[in-house]
DNA sequence: GCAATATATGTAGTTAACTACATATATTTG
DNA sequence: CAAATATATGTAGTTAACTACATATATTGC
């Protein structure tokens, strides 16, 4: 009963709980990629595993791709690049473009990651499918948000 | 249909995911006050919040109450004190002990944003009940991570 | 075919939480 | 009752995303 009871101070504190819940199991992701002995952050994931199965991309479409602000991805692909999991080059039609792709170690990498993605998917599965299952309520926040935003939404309440 | 199926590698960057949706919102957030002419961050609500139902509280005490580091509440408590909105005293029993409150101009900036607060809470249900409902999802799953953290589930899968 | 606009990338600085460490005071225990 | 331990607060530095601005190249429209 109890758990089913929302809270008012909870909605106004909800951006701060997504934050924390975040930080927390991003936390334990790290361990988990630790505890099988690969040198591996969870934050690489989004890029590394779209230029998996994408191949090559520009730095704006890969960024489009993961949902990220471009500058955000540049400094991922730093790391990356310092790392040797990826390099780049020009794009000869467009000369604008920087092309990203994994390197062979790159590869090798995210291959032996397989059997980790299982772990963490099955923990992640674990602990998100609860009665309201926290992955399809982000999924689905986020649809509704892009029909209207949240600022939208409450301008709405705001001139009544 | 589609918006149902949970994507495997959307789990591994769950907590991309959470951030993501934290920041958007929260950057609305502090877009509503300003729209209501109330000069507020989102991220001080915690504090001010739980000072305004408990009146006088410690440091650590408060930082455990809203689930934060000791630390960034420290942080908060400097801005707010900038601001003039909170004061402390030392108490007298337990010397190490500082007791953070409200000032009256605390006080009265609160009062004025119980209107804010009913418009947020609304556009907040309103984007978070969907089938999955976002916020009760979140309660479970730190109920559920408060059980087992996501590293120990993952150790289990590990084992095997 | 050039001027205006749009797109791609990059840099600098910000944010809001955190951990690790340091210090002061209280409490407990041998 | 003094030494050891625990608790309260504070500081410094880190993290992982962001926005705003700058620059270079491409595309569009007159």
């Amino acid at each position: 009963m109890e758990q089913n009871v929302i809270d008012a101070s909870g909605l106004l504190a909800i951006s701060t709980r997504l934050q924390r819940l975040s930080d927390q199991i991003r936390r334990d992701g790290l361990l988990i990629y630790k505890a099988f002995g690969i040198d591996f952050q969870p934050k690489w994931f989004p890029v590394l595993y779209t230029l998996y199965q994408k191949s090559t991309m520009s730095v704006v479409s890969l960024s489009e791709e993961i949902g990220y602000a471009h500058p955000s991805t540049i400094s991922l692909l730093k790391e990356l690049e310092k790392e040797k999991l990826i390099r780049s080059k020009k794009d000869k039609v467009d000369t604008r473009k920087r092309l990203v792709e994994l390197t062979e170690k790159g590869k090798m990498l995210l291959s032996t990651m397989e059997p980790v993605w299982e772990v963490i998917i099955k923990a992640t599965a674990e602990i998100t499918n609860t009665e309201n299952n926290l992955m399809k309520a982000i999924n689905e926040v986020e649809a509704t948000l892009q029909e209207k935003s949240f600022l939208q939404r409450a301008e709405v309440y705001m001139n009544k």
